[in-house]
DNA sequence: ACTATTTCCTGGATGC
DNA sequence: TGCATCCAGGAAATAG
């Protein structure tokens, strides 16, 4: 089953807010309290945001608290695990250097990119191409980060906070002073992760047909009601997404081997030429910003 | 301070 | 069949 995983590396989906949420609920009920024994990290350097001995050095001998989703990053957070009892305390250096590795905050933060995947394996499961870190843990599986387009990052952090404001906790205050007086179009302005955080291209084109709005829009020609209307509409969309475990295309798999299926209920994404599910009339696809947009002449204005 | 464009990557799809 | 070319995407870097 594993090595069926391993192997397929024929993935085409991208993690956005709710694909990430699901992963990070999937590893959090898998792997919360295990401990990391020992960490590889390949020799590509594109995936390490920060130098591989920090990473080393931070997540070995680390129990993992918890695994959350922090926009589209996947945070785990760590304790350290005292490694010898009492035998470090003999010099002035080796206590602050302890001291130092004693912080309690630490994080090993994931950022999936397009094509990263994090698969819990046995040991002994075949390595698939394109792995770039190995993490075994105590109870002997180990931890795996595959990407084969490298777009993904790995890093460590002590207090990891995203830019944006959380879609599905912004207030509509802050939602529409995050977007009047932008003259960029309504879908770049989503994608804009300073602004909100996790939203990427499927979930903007999606929140936008059910707003009705198009795409193209200048952010600051939204009327109040219009942001109002992109405001719950995105909470609905990405609530709906997670509901059902996130969207694949292809054949993505979570944390726990479910596939999610929410590119079922796609309106409006990939579907260019498709007739529109309220009107019937042809979907529309548009580049904003070399993003592909999609969307219905006759529902969004 | 913003906004727009380019770049990084691989593999799947397409065309000759 | 093989080879070249294009395309997808998030975010960082670069340019305006």
């Amino acid at each position: 089953m594993d090595d069926q995983l391993a192997d397929d590396d024929k993935l085409l989906f991208v993690p956005e807010l709710p694909e990430v949420e699901t992963i990070a609920r999937g590893l959090a009920s898998r792997v919360k309290g295990d401990i990391i024994s020992s960490v590889w990290l390949g020799s590509k350097p594109e995936p390490l945001k920060s130098p591989a001995a920090q990473i080393a050095a931070t997540l070995e001998s680390s129990r993992i608290s918890d695994v959350r989703r922090v926009g589209k990053h996947i945070v785990f957070d760590l304790d350290r695990v005292a490694r010898t009892p009492s035998s470090a305390k003999s010099s002035r250096a080796a206590k602050r250097r302890l001291d130092h590795a004693d912080e309690k905050n630490s994080q090993w933060i994931v950022h999936l990119g397009m094509s990263g995947r994090l698969l819990l394996c046995e040991p002994g499961t075949k390595i698939a191409k394109h792995t770039h870190a190995i993490l075994t843990l105590r109870s002997g599986r180990e931890l795996r980060f595959v990407d084969p387009r490298r777009f993904g990052r790995l890093s460590v952090a002590h207090s990891f906070e995203a830019l944006g404001a959380e879609p599905l906790e912004v207030e509509l205050e802050e939602f529409v002073s995050v977007f009047r007086g932008r003259k960029t179009p309504i879908k770049s302005a989503l994608l804009n992760q300073s602004l909100l955080s996790g939203v990427g291209n499927i979930y903007a084109d999606e929140s936008l047909f059910r707003a009705g709005v198009r795409p193209r829009r200048r952010a600051s020609s939204l009327t109040k009601a219009e942001l109002r209307r992109l405001f719950l509409s995105l909470k609905e969309v990405l609530n709906e997404a997670i509901k059902a475990g996130g969207s694949s295309i292809s054949n993505y798999v979570d944390a726990n081997g479910e596939a999610g299926f929410f590119q079922l209920q796609h309106h409006v994404y990939g579907r260019e030429g498709e007739p529109c599910l309220v009107c019937k009339r042809p979907i529309k696809r548009i580049v904003i910003a070399g993003r592909s947009s999609h969307y219905c002449m006759a529902c969004q204005k």
